[in-house]
This record gives structure tokens, C-alpha cells and sequence, in this order.
DNA sequence: ACCCTTGACACAATCGTTTGTGGAGTCCAG
DNA sequence: CTGGACTCCACAAACGATTGTGTCAAGGGT
């Protein structure tokens, strides 16, 4: 059974196809009678008509498609938004295409021209670097695009992520509150706004709390391991911590595991703090204390920005951030007496 | 800068774009002197030539595009089989779209028709219940489609999954060989085959070991809810248990909260083995023992399959088994005794 | 010397929509 | 009764590729 063109929805209603296109057109309805709208429509749906959408893009060179581009669809953190963004992009009638970069620069770059080459109307990333050539190169071709969660140096593009400083703020000062002096910030790879802005909120809170022992250690990537090796390197160094905030929840998981691994226990003896509130540590034992990001809503946020981004035409670049809220949970404790 | 065009490449290497085309395709190239087509090839890249893939699919009705169904794709059984079924397809130069049905069959059914509109070449369907209309939809009209993970009860589509007869068989196995006698099956919800053929396979592996104090109880979804309720009133009839084989690791951690609220420990008064092997599950305390089931693997897989029935036509619907194997961990212990 | 084959390319139709333009009809005012 | 002003629609040209069918020349066989 051959689909249904607009040729014959034009036929069955007596009409010129031009004419049936813009009858099914809410955009160009105005030249058309309200009976001739009622005709097409009418025999568009006994036909089943459904709108060719190539020859409709290849038309109107807009492909009603948009890509998400994520490190790695396998990382908790990825899920909630993917599904926050394909609701509000469905919902508008347009459909989400996921590529998952591995978490490498060149694919990305490969991916995304390859999205572009395919007509892509739009891209949302969530694997920002903070120097990232894909997104130059998406903005030297002025292609719409939003960030989220990450964002890059050069700040072209409209972003949506959430509260980095208040939320690792609320992690200190609670840290501080449970009469911790000696903290440990395990950030996250240099190259990542969300390391940078952790560990910046990081520095200046423990400098108001007036907390001096405190030191930075960065992970190479946001993994368990590499979350280990930093913990352990710098509690090797520095064995007076008794608490580690820690940029993202993995990497409170790879601390948690250095701590182990120098029989320390937690929260006993070192306190520890995640970040993301990804879906599974509350489960853990003890649950981790961690900052709750609203990541499905970053994701429909993402979305609703790029929308405006494409038929709004070029706004400001917005940037928004979400607030945040700490979750207090079994791996904060009291300072030990030493 | 506009992009550039068939027609400009032909122009630059001086010959009819209609020969471009065929130069540039490996498949046509036969007609085409390799002089030409070194030219066109040339002039393409100098050019930066991509083709317009809206044009071509509306000349050749092949988007290159598939379609991949999951309900949630928050729940971590799915990305991985995302994962992998990306890898493939991407390398062999089509385009994953992903679509998240939020475990509702009227949205699967609005979203793969709007798909089909689309001219997705095919569907890669992780959602199939046992009578699902919207395969019947897609079986009638013939559209190229893989399942993997669970399958449909008329079995007109190739699918891939894994043994699931084998890896119960481990389970109850290994808990007969600790000893237990009493054991309990908690069971997916029954419109799909994955808990069906894992609660045939209970019983029957039941029967083998001579275990008579066995008893199936149905969840009503795979969610840790459905679980704990269901083990919960299973627990209330029969408290004789001693281990619970569940047919998925979330309804595992159900049946464990079902088993905390009765005051039960595990895996000391009672054993719990989960399935699939869920990314985060053995980090638990105690950790899960489970059935690892090769998710990425199943997804490369569908996806090959796919791509066997996109060019090669179609042959005989595959069903195929991947090995599983058992994770021995802290949620199984030798009964206790009584 | 003639015809036929064959290779290499040009030509033009085609995929299914959208959209600028023109034309037929109607209505009302001058 | 004529001439705008409208309304509603038909016509046809795009969009950018693919592909069946010609065409032309060169080459080879007899």
C-alpha cells in the first residue's frame, strides 16, 4: 500500500495540490475558504495522509529534527536530561536524534558535521569543553545550538545548567557547620566549566568560612578511577582532611574508595559530599550526601531555549541557571575529635 | 555561505551533475571513467561538498535513518543497548533516533507512526509486549524492524535477546546448591516474554532439582514498587522463603525492601539474585548477585540485524540467544538453617 | 568500408511539497 | 455600467539529488 500523496488528498477534495497544501497549512490557512479547509482536511484524514517530510524539508529547507550530543548516554547524569529534551521537542513537533560522542573530541566533531551535512535544524550539547572547536565550528556556521550543563570559554551560545557555586556552597557550609576545617574539593578535568566553577565556589566559600586547610586536587576525567587516583594522591599528601567535596557524584564514589583503601571510614572519619544527585546513590550504603540537580528540567529547558532559537530567530544568548538543593544524607558526619 | 551543491561540483570538474552523482556514488561508479571520477571526487572535497540527504531521500526513499524504541530510557537496562546499537549504525553511515515512550503504548503508537511519516528506515523496538499492536502495525505494513531485549508473541520480527532460560537456570541452581528448598520467583509483569520465558524457566529448573516449596508472584511492572509489593503479599502467604529469584535487578532491590520491612536480612535469612546486571548494582551492600545479560552487545547486534534486513532484503526471521552469566555476590548465602 | 558493440557521458524526468504569481469571479461604489 | 478591491483558487516553478534513456565517438570484427 503505497502512501497517500498530497496529490490525491487534492483530487479527493477537488482541489489544486497547491491549494490542499496550504488548506493543511495553520500558517497559510488565510487564502483558503473555510469550506475548501473543511474538504481537505476532511479527505486528508479518510485518506490517512501523512506529509512527506522530506520533500517537505528539501522544500523548506527545515528538517523538524534537532541532535543531542552526549559524552556518553551510559553516565547516569545523561538519561534525565535526553528525556526532559525529547518531551518538549516532541511535544513541537520535532524529533530528537541522539549521538553519543564516547567522549571524544574527534567523534564529536566527525558527528556533528555529519548531523550537519544530514540538514540537522538544531543542536543541543551537553559535552562542552571549555575550548571546544565543534562549537566553534558551530558557531562560525551560526548553526542554532544551546548548552546545556556545560558550557565553553567563549560563551556564544545560550546555556542552561544549574547553580555550580551555590550548590557546591551548600556543600562547604554544611561541611563547616558539622565543624569541619580541613577540606578536600576533588574536582573534575580542568577543561570543563562545571570543574572550573565548582572549584572556584569551592575556594571562595572555604575563604569566607574562613577555613584554611583546604586544597584543590583535579581528576583527569568524571570517573570512578580517576576520582580515586586524585583522592588517593592527595590524601597521601595531605592526611588531615576529614572532608571531601567532590565534584560530581562518581567521584565521590572514587574518594569513598580511596578512603578504603587507607582504611579510613566514611563518614566516621572522613565526611564526603557528591554532586548531581544522579539516580542510584541514595541507594548506596551509606547514602551519599549530595547536591540534587534538576537534570530532566535542564533538558526541557534546553529544549524550549533552542525552540525559541529557531523560530525567534537569534535572541541574546541566554544564560540559565537552575537552582539546586543539598540532599543530606549518610555520608556527612560530624568532624571526628583528633 | 550557502552550501554547495551538486551542481557546483559538476560544473568545477566540468562535467553533468548527473555524472557527478554516479562519480561520487561507489555504487553507480561503474558508468564513470576513473579520470572523471578522480576530478569529481577532487573538486567534491576542495568544495566541501555533503550532499543534501533530504534530497536524496526524496529521490531514493532511503533517510538513512533508524529509529530506536526504548520506554525509559532512564532506566539503565537501556542505554547501554543504545550504546551499542548507535556504534554500529554510525559506522555504517546511519542516523539513531532515539525515542523514549514513557512505557505507554499509545504514545509508542503515536510516536512511531509520526516516525514512519518521517521515512525512518526502520525501528529498532525495545518495548514489545507480547500482544503489541504497534508491531502488528509495523509487521502489516512490512517495515523493516528488529526487537531486541523482549519480543512480541507473534514472532514475525527477528529478534535478539539472551538466554533467559539459562541464566534463571543459574540462579535457582546455585541457590539448590546452597541449599535452599524454598524459593520464590518474582516475576515481570506478564505481558512480556522476557518475564514469561524467565518464570517458565523457574518453574520447570524447580521441578528438575526437585524443589517443591516453590511459588511465582507477578510484578506488575519492572519497577522497584511493583516489586516490593508483590514480594511483600508473596511473603505473607508463604513466609516460608528462603531466597527469591527476581526477573530483574530493580525488582531484586524491591524484594529486598520487602524483605527490610519484615525484618528480614539478606543475604543471611534470605537470598536475592537480580537480573541484568544493572550498571550500579554491584556496588551496593551487599552487592547483588545478578545474571549479566551483554546489553551493548544485544544492541550492536539488533542493529547489525537490521542492517542485514535493510540491504540484504529479508531472510528468515532470526532469533538470537546471547550467553549470560552468572554474578556471584553478597545477596546469596547457604540457606539457614531451620 | 561497414556495422555493431561498447564505453563515457549528457539530458531530462522524477521524487512530493511549498509558494510566488496570476486570473476568474463576486461585490460594491462611483 | 465600469472599475477597483477582494477572495479564492489554479498554475507552475522551485528545492537538490538520482537514474533511465539517448547520443556520440572510438574501436573491433568481418
Amino acid at each position: 500500500m503505497a502512501r497517500v500523496r498530497l496529490v490525491e488528498v487534492a483530487r479527493a477534495a477537488g482541489v489544486h495540490p497547491g491549494t490542499a497544501s496550504r488548506a493543511l497549512n495553520p500558517e497559510a490557512r488565510d487564502g483558503v475558504s473555510k469550506q475548501t479547509v473543511r474538504r481537505v482536511e476532511q479527505a486528508a484524514k479518510e485518506l490517512g495522509y501523512v506529509p512527506n517530510s522530506m520533500a517537505r524539508g528539501l522544500r523548506t529547507s527545515r528538517t523538524m529534527v534537532v541532535a543531542l550530543v552526549v559524552p556518553d548516554i551510559t553516565n547516569p547524569l545523561f538519561p534525565p536530561i535526553v528525556r526532559g529534551a525529547e518531551h518538549v521537542l516532541n511535544a513541537a513537533g520535532y524529533t530528537l536524534v541522539l549521538t553519543d560522542t564516547n567522549n571524544e573530541a574527534e567523534t564529536e566533531r566527525d558527528q556533528v558535521r555529519a548531523l550537519r551535512g544530514r540538514g540537522v535544524d538544531g543542536f543541543i550539547v551537553a559535552t562542552a569543553r571549555w575550548e571546544d572547536e565543534t562549537l566553534q565550528e558551530l558557531a562560525e556556521a551560526e548553526v542554532p545550538t544551546v548548552l546545556v550543563n556545560r558550557r565553553n570559554g567563549a560563551g556564544s551560545f545560550p546555556f542552561v545548567g544549574s547553580d555550580d557555586r551555590h550548590g557546591v556552597r551548600l556543600c562547604v557550609e554544611e561541611l563547616a557547620d558539622l565543624g569541619h576545617r580541613s577540606i578536600l574539593h576533588l574536582a573534575g578535568p580542568p577543561n570543563t566549566s562545571t570543574a572550573a566553577s565548582r572549584a572556584a565556589a569551592f575556594t571562595q566559600v572555604a575563604a569566607e568560612r574562613g577555613l584554611a586547610d583546604v586544597y584543590t586536587a583535579s581528576a583527569d576525567s568524571y570517573s570512578e578511577e580517576a576520582g580515586e587516583e586524585a583522592a588517593a594522591h592527595a590524601l597521601h599528601e595531605h592526611p588531615s582532611f576529614t572532608a571531601i567535596v567532590a565534584a560530581s557524584d562518581v567521584l565521590a564514589l572514587g574518594a569513598q574508595a580511596a578512603l578504603a583503601a587507607r582504611g579510613l571510614r566514611c563518614p566516621q572519619d572522613v565526611s564526603v559530599t557528591g554532586y548531581n544527585d544522579v539516580d542510584y546513590v541514595r541507594k548506596l550504603t551509606p547514602p551519599l550526601t549530595t547536591v540534587r540537580v534538576p537534570l530532566r528540567r535542564e533538558g526541557e529547558l534546553a529544549a524550549e531555549t533552542l525552540l525559541g532559537l529557531l523560530d525567534g530567530g537569534s535572541s541574546v544568548p541566554t544564560q540559565l541557571l537552575l537552582p539546586v538543593e543539598l540532599m543530606r544524607r549518610g555520608t556527612t558526619a560530624p568532624a571526628p575529635a583528633r
